[in-house]
RNA sequence: AGUCCCGUGGUGUAAUGGUAGCACAAGUGAUUCUGGUUCACUUUGUCGAGGUUCGAAUCCUUGCGGGACUGCCA
């Protein structure tokens, strides 16, 4: 893992360049601790891969490490389930946390003291207001808000109301506590924000120990602190809550000082990233489950054929900024695509069957040929393809008329079988609807392997199977999870468009050493232009990955 | 409207006062037993206006544009 890690060294970007010099100052110690902070509400996306890179990332580049900590201070959204995912799929993309799995819910009641502490020193106080009239109270963008009339309660009062809030003799939503900062604070964040309220929930950890539960605002910075974390990068919806984190850092005493530096999120074209969005598309079982080769959630990357490497290749490539960004997904195409030339073998497949008999060629003769793995990589070795009398190309590989530039099979002409033969078709079999069923051809037995010892050349070369030796498969063929034009607007209808032709479920035939695969093997087809992988959830089917096609340019050239 | 953040080719990013570079995308050509891969080449950019300076993407002023913030979510 560590050689793949250093191979995708990132470019310096503002944060490393911030936390190079932090290192280079000596300060924190000259340490590095970060923290990948995922509330486990829903699974882990393509997003949250530039983040998590990010935060384990820069801490390998110094020696640092970097903790997994559930964000779990909201019982109402949270499961056990979601844990599992997320460490499932960080382990998946290539990173580990070794001993440093935390759960925000474990400092409960490190929470309460500090709470305690902040009431002490008279900057928190009880508030009976409801949520209405909180709302009411604390002013808008343009004016300032108004001090609660519970703002001045006696440090034994706010103690006691407390302890009660604790001990659930109040209803929920009936007090909070709030932090005493500035009600005419610019910055909303900093009036007298709420930082515990009463909701009566079955923790998914801690059961029913609790009835108040801390609010972000006032947990995530004492999580840092209390990890001893000395930098804390998040997003830059964050960045307005800065000025708090800061303020509970300076007013409890915690003795770390962490900083939070925000970054702007991904973006992906064609891609709904919001969780909520996405657990929608679960709950209403639009798609199969959080996997769903058509969701951006890694595990629904890792079921379409994306790898580890080719994520973390990405992450690295996108960079870290302050800006709102559109990242075009050809960008995650291509880093797949690299990663699998290399890597993916080589299989022939007929998607679309169209019969050719070899009229030369003998009816009970199977001849096992020899087909190059990868040819990108000579260590991958061969198969054996079977050669008979009967075949299948794909529809797409013959036509009757050809058009200038076309370079596979027509009425005439030879082309290459791949790894076989030379064929040239000589008769086309129509039926009484006009079309065509099956073709007519003789084979050059000189040419056996793919080449022709006279030196003649071919223009084209199809993919092909046995009729009787190969295996038929069922195929689903799943198009980029949305095309909506703004997949990160409200409004936008991507639920229809998802219904719509996304998923498409067809047979093909391949090549007999495919059923040897193992669940999760990954596979080019050949001349198809697709890279397809063996499910490990379904056994026996094939997905093919349409939106990492090989270019097509055939396509393109009857545009 | 107020506070804060951000503006570099179509897209994502480098250049931290000294030749605007890289990648993706797009296009052209070559190679090729995958119309893939690979290789070569090409097109396209500092939001506008002032100012400081020998010199500005970079610093200052201002305008314009985009985003975040008005949960007892994270």
């Amino acid at each position: 893992m560590s050689e793949n890690i250093e191979k995708d060294a990132a470019p310096l970007d503002f944060i490393r360049e911030m936390i190079a010099e932090d290192v280079k100052n000596g300060k924190h110690g000259g340490k590095v601790i970060t923290r990948f902070p995922p509330e486990p509400n829903g699974y882990l996306h393509i997003g949250h891969a530039k983040a998590l890179c990010l935060d384990f990332g820069v801490a390998a580049e110094h020696g640092g490490r970097c903790h997994l900590r559930m964000d779990d201070t909201n019982p109402t959204k949270e499961d056990m389930e979601y844990v599992e995912s997320i460490i499932k799929d960080i382990h998946w993309i290539g990173w580990d946390w070794g001993e440093h799995l935390y759960f925000a819910s474990d400092y409960f009641g490190q929470f309460y003291e500090y709470a305690i502490e902040l009431i002490e020193k008279g900057l928190a106080f009880v508030c009976d207001l409801t949520a209405d009239e909180f709302k009411d109270t604390r002013g808008s963008l343009t004016t300032p808000g108004v001090e609660s009339p519970y703002r001045n309660r006696s440090v034994e009062e706010n103690l006691d109301l407390f302890k009660r809030m604790r001990d659930g003799e109040f209803e929920d939503g009936a007090k909070t506590l709030r932090a005493k900062i500035d009600m005419s604070h610019p910055n909303i964040h900093m009036r007298d924000p709420a930082i515990y309220r009463i909701r009566r929930f079955n923790h998914f950890r801690q059961g029913d120990k609790w009835c108040i539960y801390p609010m972000y605002d006032y947990a995530h910075p004492l999580e840092d602190a209390i990890e001893g974390v000395t930098h804390s990068l998040c997003s830059l919806e964050f960045e307005i809550h800065r000025p708090l984190y800061d303020w509970v850092i300076e007013n409890v005493s915690v003795e770390s000082r962490p900083e939070q530096t925000e970054f702007a999120r991904l973006n992906l074209t064609y891609t709904v990233m919001s969780k909520r969005k996405l657990l929608e598309l679960v709950k209403g079982k639009y798609v199969n489950g959080w996997d769903d080769p058509r969701m951006p959630t890694i595990c629904g990357l890792r079921r379409r054929g994306y790898t580890p490497a080719s994520i973390r290749n990405f992450c690295t490539r996108i960079g870290m900024t302050k800006v709102n960004s559109l990242t075009d997904v050809a960008l995650l195409e291509h880093c797949l695509r690299e990663d699998l030339n290399k890597t993916a073998n080589r299989v022939m497949g007929v998607m679309d069957p169209l019969k050719v008999v070899i009229e030369n060629y003998p009816e009970d003769e199977t001849d096992w040929l020899d087909a190059v793995n990868n040819p990108e990589d000579p260590d991958s070795g061969s198969r054996k393809v079977p050669f008979t009398r009967e075949l299948y190309i794909d529809r797409s590989d013959f036509m009757e008329d050809p058009p200038k530039k076309y370079f596979r099979l027509s009425p005439g002409r030879e082309v290459r079988l791949r790894y076989g033969y030379f064929i040239t078709c000589n008769e086309t079999i129509k039926n009484d609807a006009g079309e065509v069923v099956e073709l007519r051809c003789s084979y050059d037995p000189e040419t056996r392997g793919g080449s022709a010892p006279d030196g003649r050349k071919v223009k084209g070369t199809i993919h092909w199977v046995s009729v009787n030796e190969s295996v038929k498969a069922e195929v689903r063929l799943y198009d980029r999870l949305f095309t909506v034009e703004n997949p990160g607007a409200d409004g936008v209808d991507y639920l229809t468009q998802l219904n719509e032709d996304s998923l498409e479920v067809k047979e093909c035939y391949v090549e007999p050493s495919v059923s040897d695969s193992k669940p999760g093997a990954l596979f080019q087809f050949e001349r198809q232009g697709y890279f397809c992988v063996d499910d490990d959830s379904t056994d026996e089917l094939l997905i093919f990955n349409r939106s990492v096609a090989l270019r097509d340019s055939w396509a393109k050239m009857n545009k």
